[in-house]
RNA sequence: GCGGGUGUAGCUCAGUUGGUUAGAGUAUCGGCCUGUCACGCCGAGGGUCGCGGGUUCGAGUCCCGUCACUCGCGCCA
């Protein structure tokens, strides 16, 4: 007999009824009815419920045990009977009646009990995040990861992608977020940086000739967190050689729609080869964002128009003054009182915008002030033409256009939010396209790459040449599900003249060019194919799938929101002799925080982390 | 860096207008229980009300500051 199991906690059926098996696994409950104990026995699998009555040398052992510890039990299958047949478990039919018993480890108290759905603070989960990943939540997010990445893989291989790996410890480059650093020991005062994303190589593997390559990548960002950003996450990274935009657009929607339709459980998906492709100014129109939701309804209207002589003075001076009004209709609010509209403009003010405006319409008479000082006939016009019904009421973004863009996304969210008119159990996919090239950067007062530098400008040099910098759209996209943005991508710029000639556009001599970016021009003066990729977001996919609030809960190990682990206590402080070795002092405001921490003056619970290093214990080896 | 929310027993939470000894469930410990599957019953222990200061005869409750977690803005594709 095997030392530990014949048998996993799933497998066992009333097939196997009289059986000598042996199970191991985790206490997960116990049922203690004096003359008999009932555990539920838990592993990977499943649950199979063990008896022990006086009869049973494991009785005495089982009935001290706490729950969690790991156990080997020896038994015999029996069948259950009719009353005490549980549906719930697929071993609901049998039970093992426990000959034996060995403790393989003993639980002690435990931080959070594993056999409830109860939330737990995140501190305390992420901290015990090993027990916490034994939860049935949790440990299905994670394996749902997993399938998700193996059917990734086999879609991209079935499409013809290789696979391959690439540095994890690169140069850092100017562009784009802040880099982790890593210093060099042989190179004093030199760093590696970890990569943002394995752009470049990529890009030379599509030089090398290699025409497919996809990785599942680990990248590197070191900015502020969000619910849907981790300072480390994983990318479907690929490119493709002499693809056009159409190209990859064909090739990565049925890997996406496909892997979506596979997990989603019965919600809808946006079908491959019907993914709505949306330029990026008229998302920034009609959604007030670059990643819009479009399971909610609502359209955002630029009414500017109707402004520009108004009773409504407030509006009148900001068109005047070159700003935009934009509308989102909150249909059917003739029954919402006025607290609703005036909560409206309180959570925009709270939101930092200077307010919300609004016009209520019950029966087909207008009310707010907005309404009554633009008068009964600009406003008819204006809902005509909005197609707008009598029981209609309308929000108002007015500012800069950048700023009532924004508003009015934020606003749209949450009147349908509000309204309930998120329609619910769908997988919304679509492509943002034709952002522009460059913006006009307001601090800088300059224009500066929009994206990616490396995108190919639409229409190529001669663009480059004849048109407005900031009239000129990229090839480059993105992928948005459901308000998520999943990945982002482009044709890439391959040639080196054009590349030249775009950074100068923004401000960049050859000569710095040659010197941020010496390898991918060199790369590209050395014979380079037309070539475009993407990276859809791992982390995103699963969390959407999961139906998870936040990327955290389908990361097996994921960090804290100040970027900490809090189990493994890190970041953490480094010997005086490591530092030495890496040539690194630290800076006084650094060493007074680290002597802090040593002598554990700081006695909040987040300093625990690094208590447990401390503890032997904790250590793993 | 900024703004919102949260912080009361190991954990989940209640705690009235500022008023007696801060409660419940769960977990833990002890006892009882031979068919449970969220087993049940009896009992016990467990509290720096995040921390510091203030107002007050009196603060879990009000005020100021601060810390932690979290959501968002800035930042970031």
């Amino acid at each position: 007999m095997h030392a530990y199991r014949t048998h996993t906690c799933a497998q066992l059926t009333k097939d196997d009824v009289d059986q000598s098996v042996r199970l191991s696994g985790w206490v997960h409950n116990k049922r203690d009815h004096g003359g008999v104990l009932f555990v539920d026995l838990r592993d990977h699998y499943g649950i199979t419920q063990i008896v022990a009555d006086s009869d049973s040398e494991a009785l005495p052992v089982l009935e001290k045990l706490k729950l969690e510890s790991v156990v080997t039990i020896d038994g015999t299958v029996k069948a259950r009977d009719a009353a005490a047949v549980n549906a719930n478990l697929p071993t609901g039919e049998i039970e093992v009646f426990a000959r034996s018993i060995e403790v393989q480890s003993r639980a002690s108290d435990l931080p959070l009990i594993v056999n409830s759905a109860e939330d737990y603070p995140e501190d305390i989960r992420l901290k015990y995040r090993f027990v916490d990943l034994r939860r049935e939540r949790v440990h299905a997010n994670i394996m749902l990861r997993n399938q998700v990445i193996q059917s990734l893989r086999r879609r991209m291989t079935d499409q013809g992608f290789s696979e391959f790996q690439t540095p994890i410890l690169g140069a850092s480059s100017p562009e784009g977020a802040r880099d982790y650093l890593v210093p060099s020991r042989l190179h004093a005062g030199r760093f590696y940086a970890l990569p943002q994303a394995p752009q470049m190589f990529k890009q030379l593997l599509m030089v090398a000739g290699f025409d497919r390559y996809f990785q599942i990548a680990p990248c590197f960002r070191d900015e502020d967190l969000r619910a849907d950003r981790s300072p480390e996450f994983y990318q479907l990274d690929f490119e493709m050689s002499f693809v056009t935009q159409e190209d990859v657009f064909n090739t990565i929607e049925p890997v996406l729609a496909g892997v979506f339709e596979e997990f989603s459980g019965g919600k809808s998906v946006t079908p491959a080869g019907e993914f709505p492709r949306i330029p990026y100014a008229e998302a920034m129109l009609k959604y007030g964002s670059d990643k819009p939701d479009l399971r909610n309804p609502l359209i955002i209207s630029d009414v500017t128009e109707h402004f520009t002589s108004s009773g409504f003075g407030l509006f009148e001076k900001i068109v005047g003054g070159g700003g935009r009004v934009r509308v989102i209709p909150a249909p059917n609010t003739h029954e919402k009182s006025r607290k609703f509209f005036d909560e409206m403009n309180d959570w925009a003010r709270k939101e930092g915008f200077a307010g919300l405006g609004y016009v209520t319409r019950k029966q087909g008479e207008f009310g707010g002030p907005i309404a009554k000082n633009h008068g009964t006939e600009g406003m008819e016009k204006l809902y005509a033409e909005l197609g707008l019904g009598e029981n209609d009421g309308l929000f108002f973004a007015a500012g800069k256009e950048k700023d009532a863009a924004k508003l009015a996304g934020a606003a749209r969210t949450r009147v349908a939010e509000e309204l309930g008119l998120i329609e619910e159990g769908c997988f919304k996919f679509c492509w943002i396209v034709d952002f522009p090239m460059f913006e006009w950067d307001e601090d800088l007062k300059k224009v500066d790459f929009s994206h990616n530098p490396f995108s190919m400008p639409q229409g190529e040099m001669e663009a480059l040449e004849t048109q407005d910098p900031l009239d000129i759209k990229a090839w480059q996209y993105d992928i948005v599900c459901n308000g998520y943005e999943l990945s982002s991508g482009a044709i890439r710029n391959h040639k080196p003249e054009i590349m030249y000639k775009a950074f100068a556009l923004a401000g960049y001599s050859q000569e710095e060019v040659d010197a941020n970016f010496s390898g991918m021009i060199e790369a590209f003066k050395l014979g380079a194919p037309p070539h475009g990729g993407s990276a859809p977001g791992i982390d995103r996919i699963v969390m959407l799938l999961a139906d998870e609030p936040n990327i955290r809960e389908v990361i097996a190990f994921p960090m804290n929101q100040r970027a900490q682990d809090l189990m493994m206590g890190a970041p953490s402080v480094v010997s005086p002799k490591q530092l030495r070795e890496l040539n690194i002092q630290l800076s006084p405001k650094a060493r007074e925080a680290t002597e802090a921490a040593r002598s554990g003056e700081s006695t909040d619970m987040n300093t625990n982390a690094t208590v447990r290093d401390e503890d032997p214990q904790a250590q793993d080896g």
